[in-house]
DNA sequence: AATGATTTGTTATAACATATCATTTTTTTT
DNA sequence: AAAAAAAATGATATGTTATAACAAATCATT
């Protein structure tokens, strides 16, 4: 729990230099995505707060808690499958990525990765030539986790 | 209407080809996402059918219809937006590229490109390195398009 | 303590989607 | 053509995801 409890302590730091409060219900929903290895629904979220915490946070309230914590940039949310993450980079001092995501489409399992550079400038061009402009190059990625690949074989 | 008509007709053929029926009802479906520019939704979908052919198909027999019109690959679902458009390559021959989509976050408007083999390749790559395995690299691009950047100037 | 701002609770409802079982239509077989 | 089988659609209920609107509680500052 040492790390779970410093990467808090990071978020609690990054929201005061925004200016804004990282309250306990916040942690403990962030708390939750942290230590959960995949990506929980809204609703999950209320499960895992409730077990969790003993917290009975009400739908309402986690989808507020969600956007403020989208908006400080601790938690992603993946359009693919209506689902949350908590940022791997939340105690990283480098400065923040565009993030790109791994979505197992078996298990949930989601992994936060960059891309190179090149790809991302690659696709740019490409939607510039559509007549289009990319505005989030934020990728989510339909994949299956080497885990899932094993036993399905 | 005579192009509208020529893909149904090819549509039609497909489905044949494989074994299946694109009765009247998946016929006014898939009118409806064709003749629309932009991506609907099923709800979207049971408005237009009421309106173009006067026929009221309930939402359950809409989200069926959708997904075998999905299985012949005559129709893509935008998971980023819970949209629906046709293919845009109903009546093309060349074999069936992976889809990608541009979906302009003001109005809906969806424009489906291919990508370069490389850059796809080289996203390929990346998952891989990361011990995932991509499964479909249909991607969903957040964008604006070239109308709606003008409007906003 | 009084105030103003932020956060959270409560309730209702919208939007998107699936499960289940009944009915109708189409196809196949006799 | 009639019967049986299969496929498609309808009807109803319910599940899931998300937001709107307003009230109450909490916190920060004076």
């Amino acid at each position: 729990m040492k790390h779970i409890d410093s990467i808090i302590e990071n978020a609690e730091q990054l929201c005061k230099g925004h200016g804004t409060r990282l309250t306990y219900k916040r942690k403990h929903v962030l708390s939750g995505l942290i230590q959960s290895d995949k990506a929980l629904s809204a609703y999950e979220l209320i499960s895992v707060c409730k077990e969790g915490f003993g917290e009975a946070i009400p739908a309402m309230s986690i989808y507020r808690i969600l956007a403020f914590l989208e908006s400080e940039m601790l938690v992603h949310k993946l359009k693919l499958v209506n689902k949350y993450v908590a940022c791997a980079h939340i105690s990283c001092d480098h400065t923040h990525e565009l993030p790109q995501f791994l979505i197992c489409g078996n298990c949930s399992n989601v992994k936060e990765i960059s891309i190179r550079q090149s790809t991302i400038l690659d696709l740019k061009e490409t939607v510039k030539n559509a007549d289009y402009h990319l505005i989030s190059p934020q990728l989510e990625l339909n994949c299956l986790c080497n885990d899932c690949i094993s036993l399905a074989s």
